[in-house]
DNA sequence: CTTGAAATGAATTGTCC
DNA sequence: GGACAATTCATTTCAAG
């Protein structure tokens, strides 16, 4: 894969950074030609290595108070039906299929613990085929800047 | 907190979808006056609901062929130092302390599975204070578009 | 306070080197 | 890939409802 150069890298790790430059401002920043970026961007995004733009929100500012991490066990057999069953259930932000003890790492947010208590038993716990589960309430979360350079 | 109304949420959930649309593109699609739009916008970044403007990078086209998650225990004493040592730890994309059987869940990227394995063997498993760690590597995963909603 | 339109300024595209 | 000119678009401002 030598499809990407140091530059390509070095424009997804300013947009990682801040999404909303503009592209002469950032085609100052790194010393090419507004042109060079314009296509260069342009590239990233028809070859997705850049899928798309986006915002963070902040969660806190409108109410989510909690964020947990869920491990899952589940009967293999009903598979494709739990997925769908966690799929509707808005609490639940991404749903990752694993190894090890868990077989589904979930993510979930809710306003505060009661609410993701009543979500994880009422809800999640009560899907058919959903065997245990096993609560990590987050309390601090340091997030990193992704920092992206060429390794091939 | 009601600081926000229905109209915020639309904007932060059409941004977090598509965070590159004009502002007289989004007006149109949400019915409302560019320069109404415009003076939400702002007053959305400058409350930090919309904390940054950022892009989603594929990082399976870079050569970021697997993602895990890792459990982590540890020996509370160390706490600050073992949280310096996963921040330098280019490998490490997020940091959560945690309740349950873990303290710490760790979001993690590498190449492949032998530097996964690496990285949590020889760097992570060997930083001081730290007293198991367990592995759960990421088959298939699913994140869902975030709607926002007025909820208070 | 809200809307819309006009004036400004900046971003984007295309062309040529 | 780089420079520039032509164009299009975003943004601010202002005036009227």
């Amino acid at each position: 894969m030598h499809k990407f150069d140091e530059l390509d890298m070095k424009i997804i790790t300013e947009l990682s950074r801040d999404g909303n430059t503009s592209v002469p401002h950032l085609s100052k920043k790194l010393g090419v030609n507004t042109s060079v970026l314009y296509s260069r961007v342009k590239r990233l995004v028809k070859k997705k290595l850049i899928k798309k733009f986006t915002i963070v929100v902040d969660e806190s500012l409108i109410g989510i108070g909690v964020r947990a991490t869920m491990g899952i066990n589940r009967d293999p057999k009903l598979k494709d039906q739990i997925h769908k069953a966690l799929l509707k259930t808005p609490e639940i932000v991404s749903i990752s299929e694993v190894t090890g003890r868990f077989d589904i790492l979930l993510t979930l947010r809710a306003r505060n613990l009661e609410e993701l208590h009543t979500v994880a038993i009422e809800k999640i716990g009560k899907i058919e085929g959903i065997q245990n589960t096993e609560t990590f309430v987050e309390l601090q979360k340091t997030d990193k800047d992704a920092v992206y350079t060429v390794t091939e």
